[in-house]
DNA sequence: GCACGGCGTAACCGGTTTGTCACCGACCGG
DNA sequence: CCGGTCGGTGACAAACCGGTTACGCCGTGC
């Protein structure tokens, strides 16, 4: 599931980019109007996070352009008691918006109920590099090969590595999201996953080029 | 188009409903969750303003009958800053939500807004593949076959998954829209349900070829 | 009061998934 | 050379899951 988020404060941008890969997104991010309008006509995400101060176009004015082409849910980001610009922006076809200040929990529902209400909640297959990821099939396809069925395990671990492609993901982060809870001991979990993974997945599974081991964790090859 | 409104403060009630009447709305209200069930059963109502506090039963409790019933769109008023308030409405179904306090003008742009996305949702026909369903006749045809009586949770579910035919539904989703209550340890509800299903609408129960079972959830088949 | 349908609950079965253990070779500092 | 750590691998058992059968409760209609 995609999502681009477009802002012009790097750090909320950053804050907003990690709850949601955080949660199994891919995050794509833009910091101005205009580079949103790109990367979304690049990218088609499923959802747009939109900040409506921004250097170049406004939100409302890539909110309109988005609808245009798209009926994916935008979210604006609001400055608390700017009601002109909420009503505007839900004129504009805005499906929700968020005053700002807001907590990453609070942010991380809305956009989940967003999905759920568009349907979108996991149609549109998730991808990077050569490998595709069906969350509704429980499939994982690399290149053009046939799909592989995946476990619920298997399918979050490569989902996590899928959301951070082409960089290493942290053990610990992978125990954490993978399981849930557990603290650092299990490394023999991941260990098996991976393993189980690399079966499915690569072609020589004791030579492996899409998932590799990286220093204190794994990493998916993106090219 | 109708909108039921429901809220124990007279004041706002009557802010509310003089709001939506001005725009064109015919508005019934309720002062208590009792009531608000009353008036909703008797005048179905196009959409639903519920405040969370409210005697006699609270808007939870009024959102999850409601839904279990109905997939009328409704909008919850919430007290700002109760962020649990606000995820539990939207696991229960309500469909948006409005921090008090609020101006009519933010409530009407989101009244129609929420009647608008319904409006496109409620395009949805009653048929999908070789599946006819029949809601005041609680029966089912599958192709050109007889009409099968359907329970009412039978009918639910058949629903649900009609309304999303094609694709994978959540198991969770599906014990949220069926029963109501939150998923819990209660798949065995589910797994009942469908193969009671599967014993209707299947040719060969023991081979499905219309509910299958997927990865996380069930799916009816469309082509 | 009785039969019946609807529905929640429990128990069982077979297949899959996942947790655990034991072992291997590679690497590393002493 | 030696013990220790680390990632990879194979094997196995425990847990889980979906389908199925069976049973019991309860409200409805006769």
């Amino acid at each position: 599931m995609k999502v681009l988020v477009a802002d012009d404060d790097a750090d909320l941008r950053d804050l907003i980019g990690f709850t949601l890969s955080q949660a199994g997104y891919l995050v794509i991010k833009a910091g101005d109007g205009p580079a949103a309008l790109k990367r979304f006509a690049e990218e088609t995400p499923d959802l747009i996070v939109l900040d409506i101060n921004m250097p170049g176009l406004t939100g409302f004015q890539v909110c309109e352009a988005i609808r245009q082409r798209s009926r994916a849910p935008v979210m604006m980001l609001t400055v608390r008691g700017e009601e002109e610009d909420l009503v505007r922006a839900l004129d504009l076809g805005a499906d929700d918006y968020l005053n700002k200040p807001f907590s990453p929990r609070t942010l991380l529902a809305r956009v989940k109920a967003l999905l759920r209400r568009a349907g979108m909640e996991s149609s549109a297959p998730l991808a990077a590099g050569r490998v595709t990821l069906d969350l509704e099939e429980y499939t994982a396809r690399i290149g053009s090969g046939a799909p592989v069925r995946l476990t619920k395990l298997e399918l979050r671990l490569l989902q996590m590595l899928l959301a951070n492609a082409g960089h290493t993901v942290n053990s610990d982060r992978l125990l954490v999201q993978v399981w849930g809870h557990r603290s650092g001991g299990d490394r023999q979990l991941l260990k098996q996953l991976v393993h189980r993974l690399r079966q499915k997945i690569e072609a020589n599974p004791a030579a492996p080029t899409l998932l590799l081991t990286a220093a204190a964790g794994y990493k998916l090859i993106v090219d």
